[in-house]
DNA sequence: ATCCATAGCGCC
DNA sequence: AGGGCGCTATGGAT
């Protein structure tokens, strides 16, 4: 399916090539779509990206980069030709266009592969995933991670409504009107003035930490960094001000005007999502920072007059697949109760809801000190078969070796350095910086491998949650206008629908996480609760 | 001029 | 506390 001089190579199922001028695409795209129809193409962000452009959607499709990576290195199919041959150009990533390409990035473009390459790629694909033990979890986890590039591809062409005005309000309130390119806005002047008398350091520069290190030593402050909560420690007059001067900076930076010119047109963010960015197959960006919206800003994503946002998060989602991928039924209860940590409680397994929060996250990220410790043995012995879980997990990670989510994604060996480390500790000489050091690495790789499976399985979850969606809001009426994902932060998703259609578009939101809970667990009884709220803003959600 | 590591902080 | 990230500014190195 590649692009290809003034129109498109396909290759419909009777194995003919043809090839279709660009202005023809929508009427054959929507002749060839159906039940069944699946496109095959090597990278959505490439090609479905010319798709949207040229204002055609399709249903369903094969993301064969993606899915190379996902099978290459899955366990499950490790003894397969796809998995054992040597690396080709489908391990090469490809790289984003953003800015100017470097020569580097030239040399790493990826050529297109021709149709019998594209062909006999989709062959090794499948032949990988039937030689696995449990063929239908790797045959979920591509398709969802394909329908996944789909939503990423549509969301970054539709975009995030963003109201520009509103966003330069809160701006020229918190930081004063727009200064010139490269000035200080007179909000943060004010406040380096502050800074330079109360530190008596004429000249001081905040945004240097070194410098601002330095100011504070003179000034008697006894800090080793400036980290905001080091520094709220210390009872000084300039702290406040120094406080408040990172905070206003930060949005400044991250998210004031120039961020705006950047990543805004016509009133639209369009995030540029990277689906299986991370390892865990969490999503990542590439600019943008659409990842990281803070609260503070997010007042300026607007519904459309006439629209809705329904924005909805999974509530307590990584206990809730802890829960089920262990099959743990007393965990599975707590889920069922409504609010997981309430239900802990309730349960009698802690006392208090922020320390059955503490208990849980320590439990997933495999916190070892402070409170976290105390309460652990609580959850152990109320969750035997979900705390096994991920202690087999960490267990696993410390012996050096890989685990894998519920549908087959599999960690990373450890690199170079973990045999460099562990040889260097079991070695005659080796000294007790030696020891303590491979101990370390032992035990960070083990958080890592604990984390690894709760977040990976969570982003599959997350992935079937979106395809849900994705086609039952293709299925909405249209007269007023198509309800969109226009926005995914790994277990929160806004729509923007039409206000006739928003109450659906709710409707669809909540029942595409049962669903997906059903199609990863069955009929393990874990609920997955959404909150969820039709609002004008995003401003207007917790 | 360009690359890279680090500090710091935003999100889940 | 502790897992996963992206992004910006800084400052030293090339």
């Amino acid at each position: 399916m590649a692009p290809a001089e003034g129109g498109y190579r396909l290759m419909p199922r009777d194995g003919h090539e043809v090839h279709i001028p660009a202005a023809e695409l929508a009427r054959a795209v929507a002749d060839r779509e159906g039940p069944g129809i699946r496109w095959v193409w090597a990278d959505a962000r490439r090609t479905y990206t010319a798709f949207l452009a040229a204002g055609i959607r399709v249903g369903r499709a094969h993301d064969l980069r993606l899915a190379h990576t996902i099978l290459r290195g899955a366990r499950a199919c490790a003894a397969s030709e796809l998995a054992t041959a040597p690396a080709n150009t489908w391990d090469t990533s490809l790289q984003a266009e953003v800015g100017e390409p470097t020569l580097l990035d030239e040399l790493a473009s990826v050529d297109e592969p021709d149709l019998a390459e594209l062909l006999a790629e989709l062959d090794r694909q499948d032949a990988a995933v039937g030689s696995a033990p449990q063929p239908g979890r790797l045959r979920l986890l591509v398709t969802a991670e394909s329908v996944g590039s789909l939503v990423a591809t549509e969301i970054r062409h539709v975009g995030l409504p963003w109201d520009v005005a509103e966003h330069d309000r809160q701006l020229t309130a918190l930081l004063g009107p727009r200064p010139l390119p490269g000035g200080r806005p007179a909000v943060l002047v004010d406040l380096v003035g502050q800074l330079q008398t109360l530190l008596r350091a004429p000249g001081l520069n905040p945004d240097s930490q070194p410098a601002l290190l330095t100011a504070l030593h003179s000034a008697g402050i006894e800090v080793k960094s400036t980290r905001q909560w080091e520094l709220e420690e210390v009872d000084h007059p300039a702290i406040a001000v120094l406080l408040q001067y990172k905070k206003l900076a930060r949005l400044l930076s991250a998210n004031g005007w120039s961020w705006l010119d950047t990543w805004v047109t016509d009133g639209r963010l369009h995030p540029d999502y990277v689906p299986g960015g991370v390892v865990t197959g969490r999503w990542a960006t590439q600019g943008s920072g659409a990842l990281q919206l803070p609260k503070q800003i997010r007042s300026a994503v607007v519904a459309d007059p006439g629209w809705r946002l329904v924005v909805a998060d999974a509530a307590q989602l990584e206990p809730r697949v802890l829960a089920a991928m262990s099959g743990d039924q007393a965990m599975a209860a707590a889920s069922r109760a409504g609010d997981m940590y309430d239900a802990l409680v309730a349960q009698g397994v802690v006392d208090t809801r922020p320390h059955a929060k503490i208990a849980m996250l320590a439990a997933m990220y495999g916190a070892t000190t402070g409170e976290a410790a105390t309460l652990l043995p609580r959850l152990v012995q109320a969750y035997p078969h979900a705390m096994g879980c991920v202690a087999r997990a960490a267990a696993e990670g410390e012996r050096g070796g890989q685990v894998t989510t519920w549908l087959g994604r599999t960690s990373p060996v450890p690199g170079e350095w973990w045999r460099r480390t562990q040889d260097a500790a079991a070695a005659p000489d080796a000294t007790e910086a030696d020891t303590r050091n491979a101990r370390r690495r032992t035990r960070d790789w083990g958080r890592f491998t604990r984390n690894f499976v709760v977040q990976g399985t969570a982003a599959e979850w997350a992935l079937c949650w979106l395809a849900a969606i994705r086609r039952d809001l293709a299925a909405l009426p249209q007269e007023h206008g198509r309800a969109d994902l226009v926005y995914f932060l790994h277990d929160e998703v806004i729509v923007h629908a039409p206000e006739q259609v928003a109450e659906q578009a709710a409707a669809i939101v909540r029942n595409g996480a049962a669903e997906a809970g059903r199609l990863l667990f069955g009929d393990f009884p874990v609920v997955f609760p959404v909150d969820l709220a039709v609002v004008r803003s995003y401003a207007e959600t917790g």
